[in-house]
DNA sequence: AATTGTATTAGTAATGATTCCTGTTACTAA
DNA sequence: TTAGTAACAGGAATCATTACTAATACAATT
């Protein structure tokens, strides 16, 4: 993050170290809100703006995700290209790794004047655990 | 519309017919507000709220999709099974064909203890025209 | 056509995620 | 050490969306 930061004039303050180290540890794919509270465990008087604006900035260096689930945004550190499973019932957001979805092929959509750039594959379904429930 | 509507109880009312009739005239992708702006053209005393709940209503039903573009919702009335791409330039939404993207295979995914019942597959980059103007 | 039950509406207030503003703080280069 | 300025904390503002409520109008039944 360090030399990331730098190479574009910018900061290496303690709150975005904080921020992208808990992001890290956490599985959950957390909300802004969630974040705020467990960076807020080791700086106490971080503020709520503060989370947003560096989770934005971190976004745009590609140093994490954000992910649009239901209106709100939830954030995932995990770089590794992979999917997300959102459970209808639970809400939870699963990852899906990538190895489970094979060969989309996007060569023709190349070829028709756009440039693609990146592409969102998420799923929508019941996890393991509410499908279980549900029967 | 109305059958679907009557079979489960609920009214066929004016401000829902005029809702999916306009919703299926653009081909915009519109918000919720640009909605409610054609359908205020018809129904002058229709009010936002309204436009919301009914989106929700024949979302629920089927009538209508909802994209989550950057935070905010916009409602695409065309039921064709087909993908979005949002140019990172204009922002403006296209419709991409089914046919131009080819063999996406889940099957390994079901397999894995979750129920799948739907994927969203969006993409991000440059439209023809903003393409045109980068270079 | 009139009645009646209730889903739906218009209008407005409330919510909640996110962004903006401002004076203060603390990185970083010199 | 110092100076310049990016970033900060705190709080106010914004804006999409939802919730509330008395009035309305759909639809089944006379």
């Amino acid at each position: 993050m360090e030399q990331i930061l730098r190479g574009t004039g910018q900061r290496v303050t303690r709150q975005r170290q904080v921020l992208l180290t808990e992001l890290r540890r956490m599985a959950t794919h957390p909300t802004a809100k969630e974040i705020y509270e467990a960076v807020r465990y080791h700086l106490p008087q971080i503020s709520l703006g503060t989370v947003y604006r560096n989770l934005g900035v971190l976004e745009d260096l590609g140093l994490l995700r954000r992910l649009e689930c239901g209106g709100i945004s939830r954030y995932d550190g995990d770089l590794h290209r992979h999917f997300h499973l959102q459970c209808v019932d639970c809400n939870q957001v699963y990852d899906i790794d990538q190895s489970l979805v094979k060969n989309l092929n996007m060569d023709l959509l190349k070829s028709q004047g756009f440039e693609l750039l990146d592409y969102k594959l998420d799923f929508y379904g019941l996890c393991p655990s509410c499908k279980k429930t549900e029967s």
